[in-house]
DNA sequence: TTTT
DNA sequence: TTTT
């Protein structure tokens, strides 16, 4: 079933990288301040926060080219997990899994110029060469 | 900015309808139920469990089409709204504000307009093979 | 560079199954009739008859799984390759490259894997009221 | 029926402004070239060259605004209409209709910020007030 | 806790 | 005819 998603926004904050402790693979993440286009009163600035996780490769080229302020396209899927916090209520857990985020200024601490090089790491499970 | 997000699934339960105290503007809410597409453990059904909330015109259309189990598509954006708990808490609430809801299936108690049955008028005549 | 694209129509006649000479990969192609939401002149029936082309796995479903008037969703990117016709003359061809297609509607020859059947256990424990 | 695409790509050259003879409705139009993510022989730069057509208050900002090479976010519809050539030949013309085009460089010639502002023209006709 |  |  379909599940897509695109946005264009700033990060808070410079993206946070980790590793998965069994199998160390990468995960960035942070979030991204999408300003509305029509803010509800007219003078106040309105914008979703929204966390966004990136897995591998991309995760690490994140973690080296964009900082807080970064303009990027983000493109993937909205995912809701349950969970219960240390009180035992059931709270949701909200973040967009990215499959690729794009750099959109240039302005900062990188040569980098577009999308991060091809690696075997982005190949799905279920995707054939050629 | 940029904030768009599609997704098919089947309501969880029949929709909501209420209407707002100052102006009496319908809202419709429900959870759509999204299938994800390759499940992480292969076993496991799982989904993830999106609101949604329409509003004016579309609210009253799902209210009156749709129900528990109704396969729909639904265009939007992703809003995340920060709010307070009773206990001071601050937490966070996620709901796709759907632009359009379209119904996929015909099952249901209605005769209305939902994904027009095909009909040859639909081949163009510029319909050329490739 | 982003390029996505999502869409919801019917078949305008069976899919079309070939083989890459070279390598024998599988590409099935076929027109998808999206009706326009709005027409502009009130009465009049309009739909863009866009070509769809999906590759591998994918099209051997879809020549199995669908025919003419099957309601699908597909996402994908918008392809337009230029080329010159018998005459010298430059042509344009557009097509949409399909990452994935789903099947929405049930009725036909097939027990394959479309929009799964509701069932209680989409419901989620978490799936708390608004 | 559902036709969404987003586009992120540069102008090729500035936009065209242009006014309906009938109405004087402004419409802009311009080709998006758009960089494929992985090329197939790796060394080839390949893009895809995408007529855009933008209409009413956001023609004038594109006009206004953009010049071969601006970095734009294009969201809207594909459509494809067929006409007859000058020798009476069917053929088909490609374009995506923009709901919305946003800026997403800022070296040009404006001190421009964002989104064009909301104004009437951009009430769609079935956009009753809140 | 929020970005330009 | 194609952009960085």
């Amino acid at each position: 079933m379909l599940n897509r998603i695109v946005l264009i926004g700033r990060l808070t904050r410079d993206p946070e990288l980790r590793y998965t402790p069994a199998n160390g693979v990468a995960v960035a993440s942070f979030t991204l301040a999408v300003n509305r286009r029509f803010s509800s009163q007219g003078g106040q600035k309105e914008a979703d926060f929204i966390p966004i996780v990136v897995w591998r490769a991309q995760a690490e080229n994140c973690a080296k080219y964009l900082g807080k302020g970064s303009l990027v396209a983000v493109e993937g899927r909205l995912q809701i997990r349950s969970y219960e916090d240390r009180e035992g209520q059931k709270r949701t857990a909200t973040e967009v899994v990215a499959d690729s985020v794009q750099f959109l200024d240039t302005k900062e601490k990188r040569s980098f110029d577009g999308p991060p090089a091809f690696d075997d790491s982005m190949i799905g499970e279920d995707d054939v060469p050629f």
